[in-house]
DNA sequence: CCTATGTCCGTAAACGATTTAGAAATGGAT
DNA sequence: ATCCATTTCTAAATCGTTTACGGACATAGG
């Protein structure tokens, strides 16, 4: 059923029957109803492929996974960022088009995405230093919206971030707090922008009380994963001067130090500190209602939210001043810390 | 730059320079390569909004990825299935359609992208005991494929599933074999049909020695989570004749399983043996080079590209009868078993 | 020489909606 | 009755491709 033969049906032009359903005021309130009802009645659905050619809008965003093709992983936040950008494009009648590729080929699936006209705008994921993406987009005038920030880019654009160096600056003055000096790093690898930003933040507050950070506890692993975690933790358990207390980027590295410290016979929270950040994953809940972590934490699928609808802003308004949005991590206690051992 | 612009510059008409361009055989070798040349030269891409309209396909497949609203939660497996089946799209030119949606929603949902034409086909993920979804897929003529099968269904469907039942099987007679009796199963919700395939292959196996099942040792946990592990096994171990092996879904739940048993000075392997089924996710690698837990594995990512491909193929060939892919679990040996302790 | 067969290319009509321009009907005001 | 504005609707163009059909030309066969 189309609209041709729907507006047959109803004996009016197909003209009349598209402004009736799409609100126009140009017809009559009356005619209007019965466009409506018979619609209904018919089960007519209008064809999105017509629609997004006499449109010329897609109504479709693109999400770019950019697949590390050294170890074959997909970015494990990349689940819950979707699924709080997903219902945004569900309430607005966009669709979601997903394409994973290998990073190299990234900037040429943007070209593709925008010169095919399958997309109205991307989401950037994972964000480098100096990430080249940025100025690529800009020139193209594809929208965009960053998750998260590229260091050095000179240019103003979209983006949803957290505020990454205060989080690990705060977990990190918690720490000294707690008499801590020998706070180990287990970073994600620091080609990646929010990597150099939370190590920023740790050196902040070691550099606030006149410490210099030791670089022979600093781990930036290639993956945020359990196994990473856990032997960057052996390393920094088994130095001359051992770590007394742990920054993790992640929850599963956070859970290869308890495993790397309880392989020790020693007790996370009491022997040694643990915090991590945590992204407030839904397959990686930290603990139910206690937490397990002392962690810092802040949503990333409401970041998701966040950046779909910032997204379907700049596409309506394309000559929008680019937009920010800064989210704060809240420092929530758990049982992973405690006062350093005498 | 589209086609009638560069037929102008070519001196052709549309049709000739869209032949020439998509490979048909009547157009002059000559004049082929010169479209092909000026088409490079000028960047030319065809507009995929007005390709989808006049081919009347969609060029796109959907995934409709059901959100248990109540946990909120997503399938971890998920990351890694679409990681297989996006690079196959790809490479056919279509685009992978992601639709998050309430379980409740997920068969409108199917409804809303046939009729409006934004697919040409779906995959089916998490199929439940007796999944309703199937019968309405089938009723309303849209090409599908079930990453798993439903117990129940008369019909019979596509399908790309690993042998659960004999996996479980093979674990839990390799655990007998080590003289383990007390045998806990941590399973993911039984409403689940690959729960309901896992859990017969323990009782299969236990049934094949004349044993039955002890049903306080049967565990179903709402989500297949690190907690929900642990307290699974919390369970477990402190009933009066405790188990003295564990047989979890998933790599989460074993850690949580291991974390229990740790947490009581026991060690996994020597006190306890735990076998989970290992998805061979890529951001939960099960150990490094040697694997930390005794498992059942099978790719998840293998069975993305594997459905993907079939999905495909059903799409070109819609009368087709039927086809089914069964994947075997290999049983991999880790640390995580021994003998029962005496 | 005429016809049949191929080869190569163009014309025009789809595909199914939106949207522009304009016509017909209606209602008041003069 | 005339004029103008408003309301309501229609016809036709448009989006950028694909494709059914047909024409021109060359070559081969009778």
């Amino acid at each position: 059923m189309n609209l041709k033969e729907l507006a047959a049906k109803l004996g009016l032009s197909p003209t009349t029957v598209s402004r009736a359903l799409n609100g126009y005021p140009e017809v009559n309130e009356a005619t209007r109803e019965r466009v409506i009802a018979a619609a209904r009645r018919h089960n007519y659905r209008p064809n999105a492929r017509a629609i997004r050619l006499a449109t010329g809008r897609a109504l479709a965003v693109g999400h770019v996974i950019p697949l590390n093709h050294r170890s074959e992983m997909m970015n494990p936040i990349f689940a819950d960022f979707i699924t709080g950008s997903g219902e945004t494009y569900m309430r607005n009648g966009y669709d979601m088009i997903l394409s994973i590729v290998p990073d190299e080929a990234e900037e040429q699936t943007y070209r593709d995405l925008m010169s095919r006209g399958s997309v109205d705008g991307v989401i950037v994921h994972a964000p480098k230093v100096n990430d080249p993406r940025i100025r690529a987009l800009k020139d193209m005038g594809l929208p965009f919206v960053v998750h998260g920030r590229s260091t050095g880019a000179e240019l103003d654009y979209n983006w949803v971030d957290v505020n990454n160096r205060r989080a690990f600056q705060r977990a990190a003055e918690f720490l000294l707090d707690l008499g801590h000096r020998r706070i180990a790093l287990v970073n994600g690898n620091e080609v990646m922008d929010f990597a150099v930003r939370r190590r920023a933040g740790l050196t902040d507050a070691l550099a606030a009380r006149g410490l210099v950070p030791d670089l022979s506890l600093m781990f930036a692993t290639q993956e945020m994963s359990e196994t990473h975690g856990h032997r960057a933790a052996e390393e920094g358990l088994s130095r001359a001067e051992p770590a007394t207390a742990f920054l993790c980027a992640s929850m599963l590295q956070g859970m290869g130090v308890r495993r790397a410290i309880e392989g020790r016979g020693l007790k996370m929270g009491r022997d040694v500190s643990v915090i991590i950040f945590d992204d407030d994953l839904s397959y990686l809940r930290n603990g139910e209602d206690v937490p397990i972590f002392t962690a810092t934490r802040s949503s990333v699928k409401e970041a998701g939210r966040l950046a779909a609808e910032m997204l379907l802003n700049v596409i309506s308004q394309p000559d929008m001043a680019p937009q920010h949005r800064m989210l704060e991590a809240e420092l929530i206690l758990g049982q992973s810390t405690g006062p350093v051992p005498a």
